[in-house]
DNA sequence: CAACGCTCCGCAAAGGATTTCACACTCTCC
DNA sequence: GGAGAGTGTGAAATCCTTTGCGGAGCGTTG
C-alpha cells in the first residue's frame, strides 16, 4: 500500500539502488537520470521508510525527551523550544513523562534507548549513579543538571540569584527569606549557593525556609514561616512557589509588595497575569531546549567532541510589581 | 553492539525462529525449549528490535500526538493522561506542537504517519476537509471536536453550561456576558449553542462580547467591553481569558465577585491559585487522554468497529470564590 | 509392521532501504 | 587502435525480525 523504493524505481525505469542514490547522494548520479528519478519520487510522493532506513544505518531520526511533569508550566517552555529545533533538524520527538518519579526516568530511558539516536533528559531527579549509568546507554543531554562531564545545558543560577539580591537591596531589603526547593534538587542546590555568596557581598541577612515541594502548596505552607521570620522580602525556590506564597499572604490580607516583596524565579507565562504580577528571574526555556537538541545533534554527528559539551545560558531578571521599596519601619 | 535474536539464539542452542516463538507464541514450543531461551533472553537483556519488527508486521507501536500549543494549559493535562494511558498499553508516543498553525497540523499527521500506527489529534485547527484529508492517511482519533463519523471523545459543553447558568441564575443573576472564544473553534461554538439554550431555559438574558483569543490578553481586552455591557456575571470561553478579564477588573477596582461574577472552562491547574479563586466548569483532561488512546487502539485492533467510536465526557461544575450573589442593586 | 498424525523446530523468504562491489561504457592518450 | 582511467549504473549483501512451509522424530492405530 505505503510507495516504496522499488515504486519509483519502476517508474523511473531505474533499479532501487539508483534511486537511492539519487535522492541521497545526488552528485554520484548523472544530471539526466537524477531529474527522472527526483521527478518520479515526487509524483509518487515517495519519502523513504524510516524504520527501514535505520535498521542498516544505525541512525533512526529520533530523539528522546523525559520530562519530570508537564503540569508544571517551566517544561512546556522547553519541550517547545526542543520540539521546534528537532523539527528543523528533520528529528522527531518521544516524549515521557514520569510524574517525578526517579526510578521511571531509568525505566524510560532503558525502553526509549533502543528506538532513538539520542536523549534529551530535562531535570533528571535520578541519582548521579544512575545518570552515568544511563548515559552509557546512549547518547544522553541533560538539561538543568549537571553532573560531571555529561553534556548539558543550564541555566546561570548564581548569576540569577545575584541580580535578585541586587534588586533587593537596592529597595533597601536587609532581611531576606528564601524558601527552599527539594534538597535533591541540582538547581536548588546552585540557587543556594548564589544567593549566599549575593547575600554576603550585600551584607545582608538570610533566612532560610523549607524545604518544601516545588508547588503551589508548597509556597502555601511556608508563607506563615516567612512572615514569623520578620523578613521584608522573600525569594522563592520557583515561580509555582512564589504563586502560593503570594495567595497564603493575601488570604492573610498583608500587602504584597507594600509589607513584604516577593520574588520568584522562571518566568512561567502565569507569573505575568497575577495581581499583584510576579518579579522573578526569567530564564531562556526555549533557547534551552533548543541548545540541548543542538549539542545532541552535535555529539551524534561526531561522538568524540569534547570541550563543548556543556553550556550555561543567561538569565535575565523581570521586574514586575511583587516588589517595592522595604516598609520604612 | 545490541543484542540481536541471534545472539539469543546462540546462546539458548536453538535457531532465530524459535527464540522468537518463544517470546512472543510461547505455546507453540516445548516448555523445557521455552524456558532455556527464555532465560537467555533475560540473561541476555535482550529485546526485539522494534523498527525490525515494525517492518514485516506492519505495526510500529508508536502513536503520534499532535496538539495546537503546549503552552496553553490545558493541554499538558490531556498529554499526561495519554501518555500513561500509552505507556501502560507499551506504545511510545510521538509528540508534536504546532504553534496553532493549522497548515502544520496537516503537514506533520503526514509526516508522522510512516512512523506510528494511528495519531491522536487534540483540539485539532484544520479545516473539516484537510481533517478528512489526513484521516484517509492513517487511523486518527479527534480529541476535543468531533467531524461527521470520525472517532472522537468530546466533552458535553451544553451540558456544562447549563451548569454554569443554573449556578448564576441561582446566585440572582439575569443579564450574563459571554466572552467568546476563536469562531473557527469547534468547542466554541457548542458553548455557544449550550449557552444560548440555558440562558433561553432559565428566561435570563445574554450579551456575547468578541471573538478574542483564546488567551490572557483576550481577556484582558474583553474586560471593559463586558463593563459597560452593563452585565452582573461574566462566562469566558476558557479559563485563561477569565484570567485576564479577573486581571482587568482588578486593574480597574472593580470587586469580584461583589460587583461582578466571573466564570471560567476547563479547570486548569491555575484556576485554583489565584485571587480570588476561579469558578469554572471542569473538564476531566486526564480521561479525555486516556480515552482517545483507548479508542485508537481498539479501532487498531478491530479497525472495521462502528458504533462505539464516539464518547462525550461528562463535565463538573468546580465552584470557587469568582462568583457570588448578584449585587442587589 | 506399516501408515498415519502430531508436535516441535529449522530453513528460507519477506519487509524497505543502504552500500559495497563489480561491470559496462565512454573518453583520453600513446 | 588498444590500454588505461574515469564515470554511471545494477546486482547482491546486509540490517533484524517474523512467519509459512516442510522435515524430523515420536507415538498411535489398524
Amino acid at each position: 500500500m505505503a510507495v516504496t523504493i522499488k515504486d519509483v524505481a519502476r517508474a523511473a525505469g531505474v533499479s532501487p539502488s539508483t534511486v537511492c542514490r539519487a535522492l541521497s547522494t545526488p552528485e554520484l548520479v548523472r544530471a539526466e537520470t537524477r531529474e527522472r528519478v527526483q521527478r518520479s519520487a515526487a509524483e509518487l510522493d515517495y519519502s523513504p521508510n524510516r524504520a527501514a532506513r535505520g535498521l542498516i544505518t544505525g541512525r533512526t531520526g529520533n530523539l528522546g525527551l523525559i520530562v519530570p511533569d508537564l503540569g508544571n508550566p517551566f517544561f512546556p517552555g522547553v519541550v517547545k523550544g526542543i520540539q521546534a529545533r528537532a523539527r528543523e533538524a528533520d528529528h522527531a520527538v518521544f516524549l515521557a513523562d514520569t510524574d517525578e518519579d526517579p526510578a521511571a526516568e531509568a525505566q524510560l530511558v532503558r525502553t526509549l534507548a533502543k528506538q532513538v539516536d539520542g536523549i534529551v533528559l530535562c531535570s533528571p531527579r535520578m541519582s548521579e549513579q544512575e545518570l552515568r549509568g544511563v548515559a552509557a546507554l546512549t547518547p544522553v543531554v541533560l538539561l538543568n543538571r549537571r553532573v560531571g562531564r555529561l553534556p548539558a545545558i543550564t541555566f546561570d543560577n548564581v548569576d540569577g540569584m545575584r541580580q535578585a539580591v541586587t534588586h533587593l537591596t537596592a529597595l533597601g531589603h536587609r532581611r531576606i527569606a528564601y524558601v527552599a526547593g527539594p534538597r535533591a534538587s541540582w538547581s536548588n542546590r546552585e540557587r543556594v549557593r548564589g544567593l549566599r555568596l549575593a547575600i554576603a557581598a550585600a551584607g545582608a541577612e538570610l533566612v532560610e525556609v523549607g524545604p518544601v515541594q516545588p508547588q503551589f502548596d508548597g509556597g502555601v505552607a511556608a508563607a506563615d514561616q516567612v512572615l514569623a521570620a520578620g523578613v521584608t522580602a522573600v525569594i522563592a525556590y520557583n515561580d509555582v512557589i512564589a504563586l502560593g506564597l503570594l495567595s497564603r499572604l493575601n488570604a492573610r490580607g498583608i500587602a504584597v509588595p507594600a509589607a513584604i516583596s516577593v520574588l520568584g524565579f522562571d518566568d512561567i507565562a502565569l507569573s505575568a497575569m497575577v495581581h499583584p504580577s510576579l518579579t522573578t528571574v526569567g530564564l531562556p526555556m526555549k533557547s534551552c531546549g533548543r541548545a540541548g537538541v543542538d549539542l545532541l545533534l552535535g555529539l551524534l554527528q561526531d561522538p568524540d567532541k569534547f570541550g563543548t559539551t556543556r553550556r550555561e545560558l543567561g538569565t535575565q531578571l523581570m521586574v514586575r510589581g511583587s516588589t517595592g521599596p522595604a516598609p520604612s519601619a
